[in-house]
RNA sequence: GGCCCGUUCGUCUAACGGUUAGGACGCGGCCCUCUCAAGGCUGAAAUACGGGUUCGAUUCCCGUACGGGCUACCA
């Protein structure tokens, strides 16, 4: 029989860490078996949800790369799914719901009680065997030897979660119900309404949870707990998931990036670990960097440039070589891509400011020697590229007998207005002779009287 | 309170019952160097505690402590 896995989040304004994990590993398991991944929302509390709640799941799912075989096509319109087994918000499945508490109600598996129907729960215990944990034998709670059973439906009619969740899972012919750990103590509940339904449950596997730094619960306010956060900030797909994959994953060796291709091959449940994680923001901006830097330059373009947008640079007069140069010499230095306007600006506008202190160390009178031989030996150069460049500073440095540092500040400042950036003789390669020549020019003045 | 799950460097983790307990992030030092990074080398850093079982426990069992989850007419 094959796989079909499930992400079932409910529309709350953003997609937890958490559950972008869950639904990467579910994702992640339907692929390594060739089976389906089914979204399926569940936006049972109309109070809280909204059509743009339902987008931000959507879009936060999309961008992590996690494309699911069935379920909303988009968030656009709510009526919109794909597959066959639908709909996938729960908000449209009341009549299947009503179909199976009258079921339950017919065969005297579940009462009214107070306006409620309440499900009759057998008084025992209840052997979990799960694909992560292993073997739990849930015994009964306190409360639950006092009176075992539970509502299904409040008394204002609308069923409560573990009803709907389990009548969906059956209904839509889930195998593998891959979730948090949090749901490992109700699972006792899930596995009774499947066999009072008259149908097996499916496998469980209860994967442990993420907490923040100091062991706390994540919740929405906490640095790094929704996908918005990294959308937002200026990080790549590949590096937050394969975070997110080894939080919790092991490939068993000493590997630690990986490509999502190579993932899908390696995963299965068996390497899950059983307990809780800590959120690393610093180890996941590592990941980040080692992922971005290791972008084409084409998605790299595509990717950066709307972080310039939105920092007010302008880079649609460029052609996307001058673009994609500008950015090679950049990609190694930025762990963020956030981090790359203020790196890269000068390429794409003039110098009009400078970073002062530094200024006022480097633009002086003693160096305005150096600078104008500087100028003079560009001024002179065939070619153009970092090397000669490099050669050319090398040759003024040895006849003023200064080290190269002294020449490199002043220049730097002209060319960029600022103490750091990407190497300077690349910079100065792809920025071309003119330009160069021209920012040159316009800090003589600075420099005062040699 | 009851029930369930867990516990290896600060963090993520590796280790058929026999290892100098390995790797990664972060942190420190050194090297490289035009800035900032990166890179190379390197240092500090862990088996929660107590009992068993065993020739031998990080590893198996029990207990304690600690952490997390669930215990709703929340999901």
């Amino acid at each position: 029989m094959s796989v079909r896995v499930r992400f079932a989040p409910s529309p709350t304004g953003y997609l937890h860490i958490g559950g972008a994990r869950t639904a990467l590993f579910n994702w992640l398991y339907a692929r390594h078996t060739g089976g389906q991944f089914v979204l399926r929302v569940e936006d049972t509390d109309e109070a809280r949800n909204s059509q743009e709640a339902i987008d931000v799941i959507i879009e936060s799912l999309r961008w992590l790369g996690l494309d699911w075989d069935e379920g909303p096509v988009d968030g656009s319109d709510l009526t919109a799914s794909k597959g066959d087994r639908g709909p996938y918000f729960q908000s449209q499945r009341k009549e299947i719901y009503q179909k199976h508490i009258q079921a339950l109600l017919d065969a005297d598996k579940a009462y009214e009680h107070e306006g409620a129907i309440k499900f009759r729960m057998k008084r025992e215990t209840v052997v979990i065997d799960d694909l992560v944990v292993g073997q739990v034998d849930r015994k009964l709670t306190d409360r639950e030897e006092a009176d075992p059973d539970f509502v299904i439906v409040r008394s204002d009619g609308k069923p409560v979660f573990h009803l709907v969740n389990v009548i969906d899972d059956l209904e839509m012919g889930i195998t593998h119900v891959i979730r948090g750990e949090d749901h490992l103590s109700n699972t006792s509940k899930h596995i009774a309404l499947f066999k009072a339904l008259g149908a097996e449950p499916p496998k469980y596997a209860h994967i442990p949870l993420i907490l923040n730094k100091d062991g706390s619960k994540m919740s929405k306010r906490d640095l790094g707990a929704s996908v918005t956060t990294y959308i937002e900030g200026g990080f790549v797909p590949a590096g937050v998931v394969n975070y997110l994959l080894l939080l919790g994953w092991s490939p068993k060796d000493d590997q630690e990036v990986f490509r999502i291709e190579d993932v899908i091959e390696r995963f299965d449940l068996p390497q899950i670990n059983r307990q809780n994680a800590r959120f690393d923001f610093d180890k996941l901006k590592w990941f980040n960097y080692e992922h971005t830097r290791s972008l084409s330059s084409d998605e790299f373009r595509e990717r950066a440039l709307p972080f310039l947008k939105a920092a007010g640079i302008d880079a649609a007069g460029f052609d996307a070589a001058y673009i994609d140069a500008a950015f090679e010499t950049c990609k190694e230095k930025v762990k963020q891509l956030t981090e790359l306007p203020e790196f890269c600006d000068f390429y794409f506008r003039e110098v009009t400011e400078f970073d002062e202190e530094h200024a006022a160390k480097h633009l002086v009178p003693e160096n305005r020697p150096h600078v104008e031989k500087l100028r003079e030996m560009l001024a002179g150069l065939e070619a153009f590229d970092a090397d000669t460049i490099q050669a050319g500073f090398k040759q003024v440095g040895e006849a003023q007998g200064v080290k190269l540092g002294v020449l490199v500040h002043p220049i730097r400042l002209a060319c960029t207005g600022k103490k750091v950036g990407p190497s300077l003789f690349h910079l100065m390669e792809v920025l071309g002779k003119d330009k160069v020549l021209q920012r040159i020019d316009s800090i003589m003045g600075r420099l005062g009287e040699g």
